[in-house]
DNA sequence: ACAAGCAGGTGATTGAAATCACATGCCAGC
DNA sequence: GCTGGCATGTGATTTCAATCACCTGCTTGT
């Protein structure tokens, strides 16, 4: 499938690159769809591109010795993955699945390292998505330490509420009678993909929604989005303010 | 304390830079020592230096949102911590204490970063750091998979072996009769500390120990070392091949 | 020398989530 | 529009690690 240069720039770390480097780049990249639970990167694989996801929603997964599956984290449209090779040349640790039909960039990894050379802007923008991965790891892992299971489940999905959203439930803090901001949640995982990325067994996470189902802090809307109805009560079971 | 540039490239990651620079950021960083349990980086401040680790062993720990402590990493001597803030200006995500009394060369991460801007070879081995510390928190976040608690322990005591040891239980595995590859563990981690990188409790890290050590698989060796009698069989427990 | 304070050791009890075993319901592809 | 397969919903049961409540014994500092 062609790849546009317009494509490619529609993606922040790619933005700032002339013209002419869009283009060639363009070229050398091909757009890929996903079907659900398509494997996007392989594990133990030296694989030798990065994937900007355009649409859907992919998940990094990785296995336990003992062939258990674990979710490491979530890739949302216009960020990417498979960046750990540029760094260290050394295998994709982890599979990058697709959660749902996604439409992908794949970039070549050799070229885009050449353009990191060449370019401290782009250098310095993957060592910020570097480190930003290092960081949402360390949450991830400290989310593994509450031992209230609902509020696990909790923080994931105020993790997964757009960020646009997370601030109006501030502003329902000051007017402080309706906690009424609505959003909604496009592409939600299932209950199963939570629970892998938060060591809990499928069932617990679907209690934990039936709970938050009846009591009308979020609302099933079809199987391509989920609405968060009372999101100041959701932040509030996150942060353990409130007990479910 | 006076650092000399001889002890800064001791350390792998500088050893590569001209005598000049070694000299000069001699001159600016700083020996810290440390007691047990001091605290050698703040988590949430913006610390503006890295830690180079000349002895004794620290742990990388963050809190959950209702103040239960969680391991994250260990940071043996040779190696260094509080890099995160060179690519993305940010705060330290965690804290970072000192298990044992502890050794440490405070570097300035302004003066660092202007070295790692001119010089291409240090800002690729710093990338190189990051891409190592994101193989290893999902490799650590593999373990806390693991439904097997004794195997998690064993898992991570493997991880605690010397690297050069770790070779020699594939050779008793040749010669299969003698499984005897003795080595040690200085200066290993306490059960609690161990404990909250696994999410699991102090007693139970006793509990697999007692095991451990009823089988002569490891036997303690005062409080400084830990020895560890059949790696072999330590190997096998973390892998799941035998059960305890 | 002494005491204090941790690290480690251990049994009894408890409790919460995993597991099991289904039922239901939804959606996609034929 | 039917059907198969996946996602979700739910009760009953089990299990196994957390917790609690102690004890012992270092080693460290005064």
């Amino acid at each position: 499938m062609v790849v546009t240069p317009e494509l490619l720039s529609s993606f922040a770390i790619l933005k700032a690159l002339p013209e002419a480097v869009l283009t060639e780049l363009a070229q050398q990249s091909s757009l890929l769809k996903f079907a659900r639970r398509g494997i996007v990167l392989n594990a133990g694989k030296k694989e030798e591109q990065l994937c900007f996801l355009f649409e859907g929603r992919l998940q990094g997964v990785d296995f336990t010795i003992d062939g258990r599956e674990v979710g490491l984290y979530f890739v949302e449209p216009g960020e990417f993955c498979g960046e750990l090779g540029l760094f260290d040349h050394g295998p994709q640790p982890e599979y990058v699945i697709a959660l749902t039909p996604a439409v992908v960039v794949s970039v070549p990894m050799s070229r885009l390292r050449e353009i990191m050379l060449k370019s401290p802007g782009v250098a310095s923008a993957l060592g910020l998505k570097l480190a930003a991965r290092v960081r949402q790891m360390t949450f991830q892992r400290s989310l593994l330490g509450l031992p209230n299971i609902a509020q696990r489940v909790c923080c994931q999905l105020w993790v997964l509420v757009p960020d646009k959203d997370k601030a109006i439930s501030d502003k329902a803090d000051e007017q402080k009678g309706g906690s009424q901001s609505v959003t909604s949640i496009s592409n939600p995982p299932t209950h199963m993909e939570i629970a892998i990325m938060l060591n809990v067994s499928r069932e617990t996470v679907t209690r934990v929604f039936q709970t938050l189902q009846n009591r009308q802090i979020v609302k099933r809307d079809g199987s391509a989005s989920l609405l968060v109805i009372d999101l100041r009560s959701l932040k509030d079971f996150a942060e353990g303010n409130k007990e479910l």
